[in-house]
RNA sequence: GGACGCGUAGCUCAGCUGGAUAGAGCAACUGCCUUCUAAGCAGUAGGUCAGAGGUUCGAAUCCUCUCGCGUUCACCA
C-alpha cells in the first residue's frame, strides 16, 4: 500500500495515453527516468505534484504551461482526485479527496505486518563491509559510528529484499600484529616473572593484553621458551587473536551486532587469490614492472627511485598507478586488499559496500578501481565514509590519548548511556558530517534530545492505550470516516510517506533518513496531542465510542510507524517513560 | 603543492540526487497545565545557501575558478 507508488503508475499509464492520443514522439522511456511524483514542500500546493509538463516541453517544442493545461485531464481520471491544477513554472499539482487518506488508513491497519513492504533488492546478494577494526585492541569511540552505520545500513537492506552478508575483515597479517605479539609476551614474562614491566613506545600498553598474558599461563604453564620469539610467534599469535577478536565481538553485541562472516587477512594471503588477480590484471594487460613517480607537490624526503610491479588503476580513474610487491618482492597491504576484494566478488556475486573511516578517504579511488578491474565493470563498490565522532562532555571535548590510557571504548560509552542511544544519536547526522557526541545531552530528557523525543511519543502512545483501557492489539478500525480534522488527515498523509523514506534511504544508501523521519512523525504526533489541550480533539471521547475508536486507530498507526522504523535502526521501543 | 570531502539562520543541522516563497531544533522574545505524561505544544523574529562566473524553462543541488576548514598524500596497515 504504498500510495506514491500507486499513484505513479497511474501516472505512467496517463503518460503514454497522452502520447498516443496526441500522437506525440517522445520516447517515454527517457521521460519517465526524469519523472517525479513528489509531495509538494508546501502544502498548499496539493498533496502530490508531478514535473512532468517542464520535461516534456523540450521535447513537445511547447511551454510547459500549456503541456500542463492538456495533461491535467488525465489525471482528473485517477482515482479518489478532487482537484487538479497547474501552478509555477508548469506543476501539475494533485489534491485528493479526503477518502483516499482515510482508505489508506484503513488499509494500512489491516496489512499492518507489509503494508510497507518494498521489493527493491528482489533477493539480490550485497555484501557490506564495517568495522574491520585491527584486531590489537578493543573497540573504541571511533569505531562505534561505522559499526552502527554499517549495521543500521545493513538492516535497511535486509529490509528493502536484498540477501545481505555482514562482513568483518581482520587485517590480522603483517607489521602490527608482531608488535602485538611482542606485546603479550611482555604481559607473560610479566605475569611469570612477577616484576612488573613498562611496555616501550610502539607496542600496545593496555590493560587488556595482561588477560593475554594470563591465557597463556594457563595454556602454557610458565615454561614457555620466549627467545628467540620465532619459536612461540605462533602460539602467542593465536591466543592474542582469539582473545582480542572475543573482546570486539562482545562488545559488538552489546551494541545489537552481530556480523556473517570473519574474514581473515592471513588466510587471503596464504590461499591463491593473489596469484588469480594477477592472471586478470595480466590478461587485461594491466599490470607492468615499473617506477612510480613521486606524488604530486609533495618533496618526500628519503624518494628514491624503485622499480615495483604496479596495477594500472590510473586506468579507472586513480590518480596513480599503485605498487603491488614491496621492493623485497612481498605483497603490498593493497595487493592483499585488492585479493580479499577478488574474494568478496566471488562470494558475492552481487553488489559490494565498504563502510570506511575519514582516514581512509585516499584510498577509496584505488579499491573502486580494483574492483572495476577485477570484476570486468559487473559489480559495483559503493564506499560510505564515516566523519570523526566528537566525544563531549556538557559541550566541553573529552581529551583522549592513548598513550597514557584513559581512552574511551566503546564498551564505555554503551555503559555509559546504553545501546539504543548509542544507535540512535550515531544516525542523528549524516555518516560524512562530523558528529558531536555529548554525554550529558543524549541523557537528557528533553526535546533536545532526539532519542527521547522520538521514545516518548510512542510512549504518549501507548498512554493513550492505557487510559482507553483498549488494547492496541485487538483495536480494528470501525468508521474512519470519523477522522475529519485536518491535523488528523495531516498526520495520516505522513505515515504514507513511510514506505517512501524508506525506499529513498534504501537506495541512496543513507539510513540516517530513518531518524529524521521518526522525529519529524512525533513532532506532528505530538502536536496533535496537544491540540486535545485547545481544540477539544482529546484521543478519548467518553460519549463517542466509534470516534474513540477511529482516533485510537490513528494513534495505532503512529506506534506502528515508529516502532517499524526503530526495529530497522534495532532500537526497543519505550512504551513508559 | 596534489587528491578527496565540507562551507546553509547567532549555534547545531535537514534539504526527497535540478523544482515552486530554502526548512527544523537550540538560544531570544510572547503565549498554553481544573481535562489522555507541560519530559510537551503554539506563535514572533532570524538567510547574499562562502564568493564569482557558467550550463537551462529552473541551481543550495551540476561544471569552472577563488577563499576558508578538515582528512589524506610513494614499499605502513
Amino acid at each position: 500500500m504504498n500510495i506514491y507508488k500507486f499513484y505513479f503508475n497511474h501516472l505512467i499509464e496517463a503518460v503514454e495515453k497522452f502520447k498516443s492520443d496526441l500522437k506525440y514522439s517522445f520516447i517515454v522511456e527517457d521521460i519517465l527516468k526524469k519523472l517525479t511524483l513528489e509531495p509538494p514542500k508546501n502544502s498548499i500546493n496539493g498533496d502530490m505534484s508531478t514535473n512532468l509538463a517542464m520535461i516534456l516541453s523540450k521535447d513537445l517544442k511547447l511551454s510547459s504551461k500549456i503541456i500542463a493545461e492538456n495533461f491535467m485531464v488525465y489525471i482528473s481520471n485517477f482515482p479518489g482526485v478532487d482537484n487538479v491544477n497547474v501552478a509555477g513554472p508548469g506543476f501539475i499539482n494533485i489534491t485528493f479527496k479526503q477518502n483516499v487518506w482515510l482508505e489508506f488508513l484503513s488499509n494500512m491497519l489491516q496489512n499492518s505486518g507489509n503494508w510497507d513492504k518494498l521489493e527493491i533488492g528482489k533477493g539480490k546478494n550485497i555484501n557490506i563491509e564495517y568495522i574491520s577494526a585491527n584486531p590489537t585492541g578493543p573497540l573504541h569511540a571511533g569505531h562505534a559510528r561505522g559499526a552502527v552505520f554499517g549495521d543500521a545500513l545493513a538492516s535497511l537492506l535486509t529490509e528493502v529484499g536484498y540477501t545481505v552478508t555482514r562482513e568483518y575483515y581482520i587485517n590480522d597479517a603483517g607489521n602490527q600484529i608482531e608488535k602485538l605479539v611482542d606485546s603479550s609476551l611482555l604481559r607473560y614474562n610479566e605475569l611469570v616473572t612477577n616484576k612488573s614491566i613498562d611496555i616501550p613506545e610502539g607496542l600496545y600498553p593496555g590493560e587488556y593484553l595482561k588477560e593475554v598474558g594470563k591465557n597463556l599461563v594457563e595454556k602454557y604453564g610458565d615454561k614457555l621458551e620466549t627467545d628467540p620469539k620465532e619459536k612461540v610467534f605462533e602460539k602467542v599469535r593465536s591466543v592474542s587473536l582469539d582473545f582480542i577478536m572475543r573482546m570486539i565481538q562482545n562488545d559488538l553485541l552489546k551494541l545489537g551486532i552481530e556480523m556473517d562472516v570473519f574474514t581473515s587477512e592471513k588466510e587471503i594471503i596464504s590461499g591463491h587469490l593473489l596469484t588469480e588477480i594477477l592472471k586478470i590484471l595480466e590478461s587485461k594487460n594491466l599490470i607492468f614492472n615499473g617506477v612510480l613517480d613521486p606524488p604530486k607537490g609533495t618533496h618526500p624526503k628519503n624518494w628514491e627511485k624503485r622499480e615495483q610491479l604496479l596495477f594500472k588503476s590510473s586506468v579507472y580513474g586513480d590518480d596513480s598507478d599503485r605498487a603491488l610487491k614491496k621492493s623485497d618482492g612481498t605483497w603490498t597491504y593493497f595487493a592483499t586488499d585488492m585479493a580479499y576484494h577478488l574474494d568478496k566478488i566471488n562470494r558475492t556475486k552481487g553488489d559490494l559496500i565498504n563502510v570506511l573511516g575519514a582516514d581512509h578517504i585516499g584510498y577509496i579511488s584505488r579499491i573502486n578501481a580494483a574492483v572495476r578491474a577485477l570484476s570486468n565493470d559487473t559489480i559495483s563498490i559503493d564506499t560510505k565514509v564515516c566523519a570523526l565522532v566528537n566525544l563531549l562532555e556538557d559541550g566541553k571535548p573529552i581529551k583522549m590519548s592513548k598513550r597514557a590510557g584513559n581512552f574511551v571504548t566503546l564498551s564505555d560509552i554503551i555503559n555509559a548511556v546504553g545501546k539504543d542511544v548509542v544507535r540512535f544519536i550515531m544516525l542523528t547526522r549524516r555518516n560524512d558530517q562530523s558528529l558531536d557526541f555529548d554525554f550529558k545531552k543524549v541523557m537528557e530528557k528533553s526535546k533536545e534530545n532526539p532519542v527521547f523525543y522520538v521514545q516518548y511519543a510512542h510512549a504518549r502512545c501507548n498512554s493513550i492505550f492505557r487510559s482507553s483501557k483498549v488494547k492496541e492489539k485487538e483495536l480494528i478500525l470501525k468508521n474512519p470516516k470519523r477522522l475529519k480534522d485536518v491535523h488528523e488527515i495531516e498526520l495520516i498523509k505522513f505515515i504514507a510517506l513511510w514506505p517512501r523514506t524508506l525506499e529513498l534511504a534504501a537506495k541512496n544508501h543513507e539510513p540516517h533518513r530513518i531518524c529524521y523521519y521518526l522525529i519529524e512523525l512525533s513532532s506532528i504526533f505530538h502536536s496533535l496531542w496537544n491540540k486535545g489541550k485547545d481544540n477539544n480533539i482529546k484521543f478519548i471521547v467518553e460519549d463517542d465510542l466509534e470516534l474513540t475508536n477511529a482516533r485510537l486507530s490513528l494513534v495505532k498507526a503512529v506506534a506502528l510507524t515508529i516502532r517499524k522504523g526503530l526495529s530497522i535502526l534495532k532500537i526497543e521501543p519505550i512504551f513508559e517513560m
